[in-house]
DNA sequence: TTTAAGTTTCAATAAATTTTGAAAGAACAG
DNA sequence: CTGTTCTTTCAAAATTTATTGAAACTTAAA
């Protein structure tokens, strides 16, 4: 396999997996587009490369922006404004868990709390049932916002050199 | 708030949060549902609660018994069908945890595989930016593949005990 | 200024996904 | 068997989401 081959597939591959997560396929496409171009490319470099339109480049780069996960470079001497991606893989999967929790996770969250407390008869077998599996998915939520924030915060040499270890 | 309503807001948001992370909002709804709801329900109670069509019933009730988040349930002396939702949080997070990594990491890791000898001259910096993007993402997903792996086997009170305690 | 190069916006359109509902299929009681 | 109740399937329709492209806007060189 020839390396323009392996990039389409990468490309491609990583537009999928993104699409199922929740992210649209071109965002997911420009993203790893950057992430494996040796240096930083122009909305042109990134429409014919893809094969997409102007706006939907510019849209999409702007929402990578929003996410900290691309740059704008100027380049002296040129006119266009050029585009890089974060690299380091680390600080990728952070800033998008990062971003996700507040856009999603917080919002749930919040909504949870307010359907704590509702009127009604705490004898009640629904009442009960609701009241329950509500509380549970709070504590639940609760937990995991803990761990998420302490991951987010951690050094990579942290992570990788004593967190890990704990699993092995 | 009383507790139709809660219930509303609930499989609402519910849906949302599911639609956002790829998993479409009826099947989010139908789980919320069998999760907040005291007993199983049929076929019928859950077309009637959330308004949807038998077909979309079937086929969302389907999928989550897939994944296993709902399993049937025969109630002695009725000719229906019944569903209930794992009320497990901590069991159900694993589920999808491990119904994801399966169904959608698992084929990207294969792809990196693939992807990870290719032909060409390594002094070029484009091949060396692809080939370089690509490693470190194979080495970050296999680290992170084993932590999936090590929490998903976990049990909870591991989980809740020690685990959570390393990074308070 | 003026002009040209580049960027942004957004209504219209296209594409993808979800939902419906009616028909076909199963399972069971009488 | 036969009729009845319930479940499954799937093509068509509805809905949602993404994409285009042309016009408006910005910026900077001449």
């Amino acid at each position: 396999m020839n390396l323009t081959e392996a990039k389409a597939q990468f490309i491609q591959s990583w537009g999928i997996l993104g699409s199922q997560w929740g992210i649209n396929r071109t965002m997911a496409q420009i993203n790893s587009l950057l992430l494996i171009s040796a240096g930083p490319l122009s909305a042109e470099d990134i429409m014919a490369q893809l094969s997409i339109s102007r706006g939907n480049t510019n849209m999409n780069v702007r929402e990578l922006m929003d996410w900290d996960l691309v740059n704008k470079v100027i380049i002296p001497g040129e006119r266009k404004e050029f585009f890089t991606a974060e690299k380091d893989i680390w600080k990728v999967a952070t800033l998008i868990m990062y971003q996700r929790k507040k856009r999603e996770l917080d919002p749930m969250v919040k909504v949870l709390n307010q359907l704590s407390n509702i009127d009604g008869n705490s004898n009640d077998p629904e009442t009960k049932a609701f009241t329950e599996t509500v509380g549970n998915i709070k504590r639940f939520a609760s937990q995991a916002e803990k761990t998420l924030d302490t991951i987010i915060k951690a050094e990579e040499n942290w992570f990788w050199g004593s967190f890990i270890k704990l699993f092995k």
